[in-house]
DNA sequence: CGGTTCATTGATTCGCGTCAATGCAGGTGG
DNA sequence: CCACCTGCATTGACGCGAATCAATGAACCG
């Protein structure tokens, strides 16, 4: 699994402020900057097959309309989501109305952690979605006669915080232009693979959700991606496709200044 | 204990975003406004006595001084942690030295996830810091033997996830104000638990690291802690000394405009 | 074809970061 | 014991980046 660290101690002061050295070698090795992301762990790469056979057996299959809410922040949490096909935001919300996506889930990926017994998140579908849909108790049973499942789970866990850690990073300290670029580097590291060079990414959702997941305004969003187009770093055919022309300046305009 | 209230939504930009079903509900409940956080699952709380002792058991000791390092990010994961006293920070930075500071970690808190075989983020102690160490192969073996403390992990992780939630929320979507106020209703329920009303707080990081917290200047943070202090909602001894006079109005700046 | 939804673009405001001093406490050593 | 230094906090002046306000366009749909 995965898990950590390190030998404790050096003296080593950090100052990453103040002293942080000239040329401050790699370091952060493999943050954003690193080709993390390529994949998400799911459920069925962790298990085996007939582990899966019985998951699959305990799940239903739910459709949802694009637009619609699966669950909503403050709902007893009483179903666990496996995301089939289509795209889900998942979003925390303010009480005046601001939002703040947390992150996209596509095909693979599970949904529905709760710490507590109702759901911190309220996710909805950006496009049409089918999900498999497990009942909490049926699923709390299965990790009992499952004890891969938990471990998988765990490992989802630990992956999620990871990008969490990465998020955090991109809304507490980037600029605009690094948080566009930075997200359309990470579509199309999840979407092509890591050796993505160029080629088009479909943003399902409206450039408002893309606002939202990056803490930034509709207009500043809109204003970056033309402002990419003219650098002839992208290009953009339909409303919801964009072609990535020069991946690498935006992979060097999303790490640093 | 506070919470927030704050009727619905009527739609204010997001609206719900259009779809959203019609009675939104008392939506986002238990958020930064709910007294969530109020506290963190520790590996002792999640097990049973023997399982505990066996736990310290694969463990060792080890103390750092202040300001030093525990683990840096990209290093080799080999070792999780439990802190036994003091306060670490855990943070990540980007290669040209800006810095987020992801969380404090205190007593009972479990440190070192990472879902690779390389720390995302690094750690280092903010005072003087007693950890339980534990080698990464002692620790997946006990995961063997110890069915509970996979699920004890899971649930640490949920709550992190959590949390990670919120802090987004706060980076991407609060004002200096917001943050501040609701860092310091953080830091009070935390240590005070959720009855907490006015009483003093021990901030032992310096403003720096609350700012890198929060994703602010180290200034803005200091500026916003003097209008605190002249609007009367807290008062300072020492540096590291923080009483809050004013609870509430700190609760109705963090939670909203 | 007219209405709704979403994207774009411009003008303007303002919050917060940056730069630059000054202040203040604690530790150190002469 | 007091000057000194060093880390840290505070305060002010200033400018920039991004939010806001406000239209206009383009795309989609019944």
């Amino acid at each position: 699994m995965s898990q950590c660290d390190d030998l404790p101690t050096q003296i080593l002061r950090h100052d990453a402020r103040r002293a942080r050295s000239p040329v401050d070698d790699r370091s952060v090795p493999g943050s954003l900057w690193a080709g993390r992301w390529a994949r998400t762990p799911t459920l069925e790469d962790e298990l085996g097959p007939a582990e899966n056979a019985r998951l699959t057996a305990a799940g239903s299959i739910v459709d949802t309309s694009r637009q619609t809410v699966v669950f909503t922040p403050g709902e007893h949490a009483d179903a666990l989501y496996t995301v089939l096909s289509g795209v889900v935001r998942i979003f925390a919300s303010m009480p005046d109305g601001r939002r703040q996506i947390i992150g996209f889930m596509h095909p693979g990926d599970f949904l529905g952690f709760a710490y507590e017994d109702v759901y911190a998140c309220g996710a909805e579908a950006v496009t049409d979605v089918r999900l498999r849909r497990y009942g909490r108790r049926a699923f709390l049973a299965l990790c009992e006669r499952t004890p891969n499942l938990e471990r998988a789970l765990l490992r989802i866990a630990a992956h999620e915080l990871t990008m969490a850690q990465d998020h955090m990073v991109m809304l507490g300290r980037q600029s605009a232009r690094e948080r566009v670029a930075s997200f359309l580097c990470q579509v199309a590291r999840r979407t092509l693979g890591l050796e993505a060079r160029g080629t088009s990414l479909w943003l399902p959702m409206p450039q408002a959700d893309i606002a939202d997941y990056l803490g930034l305004s509709v207009e500043t969003v809109s204003r970056v991606l033309t402002w990419f187009k003219q650098t002839g770093a992208i290009r953009s055919r339909s409303r919801d496709i964009v072609e990535i022309l020069d991946f690498t300046s935006l992979e060097r305009i999303a790490g640093e200044a």
